[in-house]
DNA sequence: TCTCTTGCTGACTGATGGGTCATTAAGTAT
DNA sequence: ATACTTAATGACCCATCAGTCAGCAAGAGA
């Protein structure tokens, strides 16, 4: 006769819940995004998240980690399949996953770390383990691939992997605050990748 | 006899309340910072917070304000007075000041702002027209007095001064995440620097 | 010394929101 | 059908905290 009220979808719930928690924490941060408003957006009743997550922490920990483990993996794993050159590299998959980033959840991330950090020691560990030091490790890796191939001199930049990320930090932090006054952000990539290209390829020092 | 249970010093409580308060925020973040404790810390009872400012919000925005133009001024300035050429100036004092960023209290306010700026639109509003558009300007006028003097090439760099900020940014932000994996952020900038000026003076592009 | 002004206090309140739990109803097994 | 398990609800609790206000006391003025 009547739809029943609600259906037992044990599965998914998780999933769903850290969906709508990371919207929620997309337009209020952390601080400012009530629980029940997380319930609501998931179509849940408050209590229900808590069957799921301990507490409101525990579920922003939820979000961080399915967010952006898989995210790196694809990354890391293009790296070894493709058998680009490391500037071909460089300047196709590299710059099209460093300019999507602005747009991405992970921008959101990005932001909650900056906010949250502090606050959350082991996350901010866990992060550094699975994101930042596995990427700048991954550079720096196809920077010496590069270098061995004969493509690059070898300079500081191979110790500082993070002139490479910079600009994906800047441009997110950038649009996230000042939306409205356009900075081009995939000029800036672009821009920054070239200078770093010609330094590591050609000149003096 | 005994000591007055306090004083009044209306004159400085402002600058005391704001004083207290950075450093509060500095460890717990806005949200996480009760205003009891920013009392506790000025030496002063609640209630005279209220006296001083309307609401937690108004002291927040007090403290940017307070903070952070002050600092700017004084870089402004200090560019139309020395009698440096473009190159030595970005080399000396901007440099300089640049790598106390990450160190000063304005990384506090950078933080605030990423972590609170959403909510305080005419915060962000207020923090571009008297910060990040002036500091970027200033940058443009530099650089365009250099095209002028000869030392420079007129480049992309011109339209996109962001590319001399970045690493302070991204120093800022590092630096207060992962303090323990040691960043040299110092050369992190001197490196960029170098790299944009070697484009900016010789090169092909 | 006795006002009078006002900077300042601290106990109070009202609302908010994280977290709980007794109860209900969806699905499953027999 | 009937009994049983457990996903899901939502009304409730209570600690927390931003903001208030009646009264107090520091210092100025006479």
């Amino acid at each position: 006769m009547s739809e029943p009220r609600f259906r037992r979808r044990k599965e998914d719930r998780p999933q769903e819940i850290t969906e709508a928690a990371l919207a929620a924490f997309a337009e209020k941060g952390y601080a400012a995004t009530r629980v029940e408003e997380v319930a609501k957006r998931a179509g849940v009743s408050k209590g229900l998240l808590y069957l799921y997550f301990k507490t409101k922490e525990e579920m922003f920990k939820a979000v961080v980690r399915g967010l952006v483990i898989p995210r790196i993996d694809a990354l890391a794993a293009s790296i070894d399949t493709s058998g680009l050159s490391a500037e071909e590299f460089l300047r196709g998959p590299f710059v099209d996953f460093v300019k999507t980033l602005p747009g991405s959840p992970i921008a959101v991330v990005i932001r909650l770390m900056i906010a949250e950090g502090p606050k959350h020691p082991d996350l901010v560990q866990f992060y550094w383990d699975n994101v930042v030091s596995r990427g700048l490790s991954a550079i720096t890796e196809l920077l010496e691939r590069g270098v061995r191939a004969g493509e690059f001199r070898r300079t500081t930049v191979n110790e500082m992997p993070h002139l490479l990320v910079m600009p994906a930090v800047f441009s997110v932090i950038f649009r996230l605050l000042f939306e409205k006054q356009a900075l081009d952000t995939d000029r800036l990539i672009d821009t920054q990748v070239d200078l770093l290209l010609a330094h590591m390829k050609g000149g003096n020092s």
